[in-house]
DNA sequence: CCATGAATTTGATCTGGGTCAAGGATTGAA
DNA sequence: TTCAATCCTTGACCCAGATCAAATTCATGG
């Protein structure tokens, strides 16, 4: 199996595919040149562990393509999934120096890594990039909250429900896809992934998924295709009240 | 009862208590006068809520003292808390119009508060409010990721476990107590509080308090206040692999 | 000192989701 | 094409924690 590679094609950052989303999205021109000086490109596979927690970090990063887990582990072998690592994210904290928790490819990914100390610095010159990564972070934040929500108070079917139109809205956001007619769109987990997310075993994962194709909410095309004829059954199923907001 | 009141006799900075660790942790003095500018302090009593999610927000603050609630309440009425705000602890988001969860006062609870607008506007102005903002954030950030797992994966009883030993280094942290010898602390949560953080039922809660009390690792007088004998004990029972870090 | 009501404890019972176990489906390597 | 390794599904059973229902304790004001 191919361990890491760091790749030597340099992207150019005006055709980055997260220019506009990323910790850089408010840079100027010539911020954009400092943060090329100490920018270099790092790809795993679907499977590997980018990093484990309490690692020696010595950079931060942003996710280009691909997706990533956050996870918790305990001694006992339990793990929890707190976040879910799209396009444009940031890895690592300015200001820590080892990791917090396991970081792993879900898919193949690309990563875009800034040294950690010269990053530092640079925040503090760039006022730009620290109110971009606020803006990031209050949004990971909200985001968090929303989860403890699900974790606490929802059934397991509901908890699923949650997941599958999370990631429904997040495809139809990227794909911009039409707004009319059924959604469709791949899992890009694995159902033992679902359930580290939402706090279940993967059994209960699948019984529930079987049951909302069961009663007509979604069907399935293989195991991870998955088509929403009725987005707003979706959300009635996973009990939640924000209808759908970030869809329009 | 009484509603709420502004306060009048205005504090000044230099002996604020929470000078050192709120969002103007960083400022100069001359940002400090900045600050004194839009700055109003209001105080509300134990039991009323200060923001209904959804209220639109004119004002961001820091809790001076007290405690507060953020919680987060479904269409049929399930409670989840997803934040617990001490002093120092920052209210509201900038760059948002309208409140994105219930703030409740649990004790009576005094906060300082900014005009949005110009808090915002000097945001921009002075990158010391902004890096501390961020800081801030992170750690809440981590905080809250610490709490999926706890949400996600652990039985009733380490959840209890985890509480107490949360609020135990509170506050021994803020009481600066004796680091030997057992810990005494009074629960500023009610049960059914403690259950809307941990995502259980209030008589679960009573429950596992009394089966820990049974089995000698807390003890109680009256109903909220805990003696620890065994700071170490506690954690294994929340089964807390970062062994009281925090606690040196 | 008593009445009232909130907060808490405790008991009895029920159930959603965990656990354990057995097969299927899919993939890729040999 | 067969084998092995994952990943997924489904069934049977069980238990931690929810639910329903009383007590009991505690604080407060009259």
């Amino acid at each position: 199996m191919l361990k890491e590679s760091t790749v030597d094609i340099p992207h150019d950052c005006g055709d980055c595919p997260i220019r506009h989303r990323a910790v850089c999205a408010r840079c100027e021109s010539d911020e954009l040149e400092q943060l090329d000086q100490i920018k270099y490109y790092r790809s795993f596979e679907a499977g590997q562990t980018l990093i484990w927690a309490g690692d020696k970090m010595d950079f931060v990063g942003s996710v280009v393509s691909g997706i990533a887990t956050l996870t918790q582990t305990m001694e006992d072998g339990r793990t929890q999934m707190v976040g879910l690592l799209l396009p444009s994210d940031f890895v690592g904290r300015p200001g820590r120096d080892s990791a917090a928790y396991d970081v792993q490819a879900v898919t193949d990914i690309v990563m875009c890594c800034f040294r950690k100390k010269p990053f530092e610095d640079m925040m503090i010159r760039t006022p730009h990039i620290a109110q971009r990564l606020l803006e990031m972070t209050l949004d990971e934040l909200d985001a968090a909250r929303e989860w403890m929500l699900v974790l606490g108070r929802k059934t397991a079917r509901e908890k699923i429900a949650s997941l599958l139109a999370i990631i429904a809205r997040r495809d139809a956001v990227l794909n911009m896809t039409k707004k009319r007619g059924p959604l469709v769109f791949d899992l890009p987990l694995t159902r033992e992934a679902m359930a580290d997310y939402l706090g279940l075993t993967l059994e209960t994962v699948s019984r529930q998924i079987s049951a909302l194709k069961n009663d007509g909410i979604i069907s399935l095309e293989g195991k991870r295709r998955v088509t929403v004829p009725d987005f707003n059954r979706l959300l009635e199923e996973a009990a939640d009240d924000s209808d759908g907001g970030m869809l329009v």
